[in-house]
DNA sequence: GCCATTTACATTACATGATATATATCATGC
DNA sequence: GCATGATATATATCATGTAATGTAAATGGC
């Protein structure tokens, strides 16, 4: 076995930690989705919630909401709007513009998702979550065991859903 | 302005989160290394470091190391094979094996590296860290603002090198 | 009213993560 | 000693982040 060196490497590779720990996680959500039949990237999803808390956004209102660049959003619109989930026009007034807007099966899918998967991925996160304490390296710590031990969806299919709602 | 919707998620989207903090933190570990004339990409530098430290691995040993998957490593291996840090020979016994380990400029690299790079990097990211306590959304949330606040490489600029030694 | 600049978005090229699969070598059962 | 399966690595493909750049529309100085 062995050692694992960006974790021994401490602050010097906190970035490329956060990331792999992110992408795990992420990974581990979309298992969840896909149980709840949802088919969507979990990385989709905050794009799809935003729509659907803030109404019709723009382009670069999007890459704002996301924290991600707007080339970044230019593709996955093309990947939502092929399926059918996102809508765009052009506004009256500014024509550089595009409103983007959540279409019925898009508004249907994040219904179905807030009642049978976000829930559930909240709870599994939150238990992972909970064991961790102290400074931040050592949280991470803590995630990165506890996620060996048990995965997202280990957690989620052991925790009673509380069903919380979504706003 | 639009509000951060990844974060406002919380747990929902904790990997989406770690992942983009992740990147950004890499990005900017990425300026301080070309500020002191390490031509390298960040994500490349836990490579090193591994075969710095542990002598020559295999492809799947440094997998292990990093934490990533194996053609991951073989991808890396390519350029920095290219570039003339590491170089690889079949060692003899099991010939699908192949022992990576750091050239003669592989070393040079490095050892620069321990003395002008890391320990900015760390005393950087040391203090970015520093203000975070409470939980981990709350500790990220820390992270978020401190580095819109400044940058790492702000950061490095007004910390005095602290030079502590690499392993 | 026209030209320069800015803005919003699209496109391209690249990096780097993943999985799936091919290939070469080793190990094993018989 | 050969067929079978396991293991180490390479290759192909996809997803998704970035930066750099192109294009169309809006804005502002004169």
């Amino acid at each position: 076995m062995v050692t694992d060196i960006v974790r021994e490497l401490g602050h010097l590779t906190l970035g490329t930690r956060l990331k792999r720990l992110g992408e795990r996680l992420q990974a581990q959500t979309q298992v969840l989705l896909a149980q709840a039949d949802i088919g969507l990237p979990a990385s989709h999803c905050p794009l799809l919630a935003a729509l659907d808390r803030l109404g019709p956004l723009s382009v670069g209102e999007l890459a704002q909401a996301m924290g991600i660049s707007q080339p970044g959003i230019s593709r996955m619109l093309e990947t939502l709007q092929t399926d059918g989930l996102v809508a765009s026009r052009r506004p009256a007034g500014d024509r550089r513009l595009r409103a983007i807007e959540l279409t019925k099966a898009g508004r249907a899918l994040i219904t179905r998702s807030k009642r049978l998967a976000w829930p559930r991925v909240e709870s599994a996160v939150a238990d992972l979550c909970a064991a961790a304490s102290g400074s931040l390296l050592e949280q991470l710590s803590a995630l990165e065991v506890a996620l060996a031990d048990a995965p997202l969806h280990a957690r989620a299919a052991r925790i009673p859903a509380r069903g919380r709602k979504h706003a």
